[in-house]
DNA sequence: CACTCTGTATGAATCGTTCTACGGAGCAGC
DNA sequence: GCTGCTCCGTAGAACGATTCATACAGAGTG
């Protein structure tokens, strides 16, 4: 049976007091060794597993942090948690991982979760505008970290990458390569981050003046494979005349599928055409024809946001602070000039 | 300030009980209409919320479940999860991802974590013997799902999949193509998953009975991509007389990583060189040369579990079960016959 | 011997919620 | 008017660990 044996059972067993108990478990130092040693035979002896709800309750706070992300299918996501948990981990926190699919309905239930467990802190990659939802949190006494995101000034610490520059630099590795229709693919979703991917790839055509260049934008059902696959057959519906010759795709995953999707009928990557990708995950570098991405350190990125968490949750003196971490083009063998228009068209399946 | 607003503090304010307000939180009907909305307005207006570490000490049991896998960063396991949260979400109970990164301690770590916490129920794929962990779970009232790992008879509910046949369609299926030499990559864990997909590999050999044929043990650090760059590596540098033509990678990244790496070796595949991979997660079928591989049912294996974990959680009577699903060979473009001896052989960097 | 000081152990109060036993009000039936 | 309901609401005892004020024993000091 033993269903569950309390401080209560270990201390009569071990005949001393509850208190002695405790003292053994937390503070272990107040306590001679010979009464220790007999308290440790009993909680051995017993399977005592404390209980973490009741000390939570006395303690006014648990020793966890919840990571909140958009997909946890996306490995660019499971790395920035692991850089969380790098960091985190050490100090002594536990961290949990919850996924909100990029719908701000279980992104709020997984809020309120955590809310209603007093965490020590949530570290969220935002979908859609949040700022409710961190003061609820900070009303509680929960630290909040923004993560891929760059919060409003005095909201809240955040981690975020330098999309537009990211966007930019992505669009100006084409256009100096020579394309002059070029794709942004991003999906239906609201998130900053895209948004901000997509202003970049602006700045660049603004930048580069060149006439006639166009920016044209395709929207995936989501920032998958699947997407991929789906903006890539969006792109071989168009005329041939207007269909660009690159996409930027927001991120690594729509990137692999367009890639595949072009490659199965026929159009060849990068000869026929060029593809960049965001994130730089390992599977980018992995394609048969390696990726040309956008890389975010995606775990730097996890691990800082992990550091403003625990300066915020010390409770010291702190000033909420908006790091903006850079990101790197990283050319493979994805993207290459433009085909002249003599040469043989891609073939339509 | 507001700190924490509890139970107390909105009796006060709506001019009830707190008992009744703890009905309006569990039992609404039992409290009428017109209190009720008093105790609303009152709850909405401090902003309360509900601490769940008090709840769960007089409930004795948390609505919460933990899902324990080996690499968080690989997409199959992630796919796992969410093949759980689509079951126990459904029933209420949120569920909390924790990634063991295949180290015996840190699942120690986080069973014990969950323990403490007095969650409903809790799926692991194990590292390791795991009974031990198991019968301490049980012993806290604590259901426990086995997940990709079948568990012994009468231990735990376990939902896995027959590695046995999936390696052994893998081999069968190079064998069939011609290959006599072939390479089984495995890691340094000892997972048993792993441990059955490489007797799954024997067995083919066994039953294809050809003299000469030759099955290579290659170990990679891990079960990464990165591992895959390094067993390629080692393929390499083999001498040709005794080099596999073909290799079974006991999972995708491993797979992937190899096909990256001999492809920039110059080495084409399938021409030169076939890989099976094992999991057939999304970015297999989006390779570029698109992976042969064995699929495994990772959603409906997570949820499987889900339900055997809910079943279990009941307290009905429960018989445990162990699940087997089956695996399903899917040829791409990854897999062909060998070269003919005469044929050229593959460039060395 | 009286005193203080130190090192240990104790016991009760506390955290916030749930739930059971109970009670008062209103109503029907006799 | 009494009994027996139902409906709503209340009071207070749990749940299990922590912690603080306190007690006590023994050593050291004068």
């Amino acid at each position: 049976m033993a269903g569950s044996v309390n401080i209560k059972d270990v201390a009569r067993h071990a005949g001393v007091s509850v208190g002695t108990v405790s003292n053994v478990l937390n503070r272990t130092d107040r306590v001679r060794s010979d009464t220790r040693a007999r308290v440790e035979a009993a909680i051995a002896e017993l399977h005592f597993v404390r209980n973490e709800s009741a000390r939570q309750l006395r303690a006014q706070r648990s020793r966890i942090a919840g990571v909140l992300v958009l997909d946890i299918t996306n490995p660019f996501f499971t790395e920035v948690a692991r850089g969380v948990e790098d960091v985190l981990g050490a100090a002594g926190l536990s961290v949990v991982l919850c996924d909100s699919d990029t719908d701000e309905d279980r992104q709020d239930r997984y809020i309120q979760l955590l809310t209603e467990q007093r965490v020590q802190g949530v570290l969220v990659v935002p979908v859609g505008p949040i700022d409710r939802q961190v003061t609820r949190l900070r009303r509680q006494g929960i630290s909040v970290v923004l993560l891929d995101s760059e919060a409003p000034e005095g909201l809240a610490c955040s981690v975020s990458v330098d999309d537009v520059g990211g966007g930019r630099s992505a669009v100006q590795h084409l256009l100096a390569l020579g394309h002059r229709r070029v794709a942004f693919v991003g999906g239906k979703g609201r998130e900053s981050q895209v948004a901000d991917r997509a202003k970049g790839a602006h700045v660049a055509f603004l930048q580069h003046d060149e006439p006639g260049a166009e920016l044209v934008s395709v929207t995936a059902r989501a920032l998958t494979i699947e997407g991929g696959y789906e903006a890539a057959t969006q792109l071989l519906g168009m005329p041939e005349a207007h269909r660009p010759t690159a996409a930027f795709c927001s991120n690594d995953l729509l990137a692999l599928g367009m890639l595949r999707e072009l490659s199965a009928e026929g159009v060849s990557v990068p000869d026929d055409f060029s593809i960049v990708g965001y994130d730089d995950i390992d599977f980018a570098a992995a394609a048969t024809v390696p990726l040309s991405s956008v890389r975010q350190p995606a775990r730097d990125l996890g691990q800082l946001a992990g550091e403003l968490l625990l300066e915020e949750a010390s409770g010291l003196a702190h000033e909420h602070r908006q790091a903006v971490l850079g990101t790197e083009l990283v050319v493979r063998a994805s993207t290459a000039p433009p085909r002249r228009k003599s040469a043989r068209r891609a073939r339509r399946a």
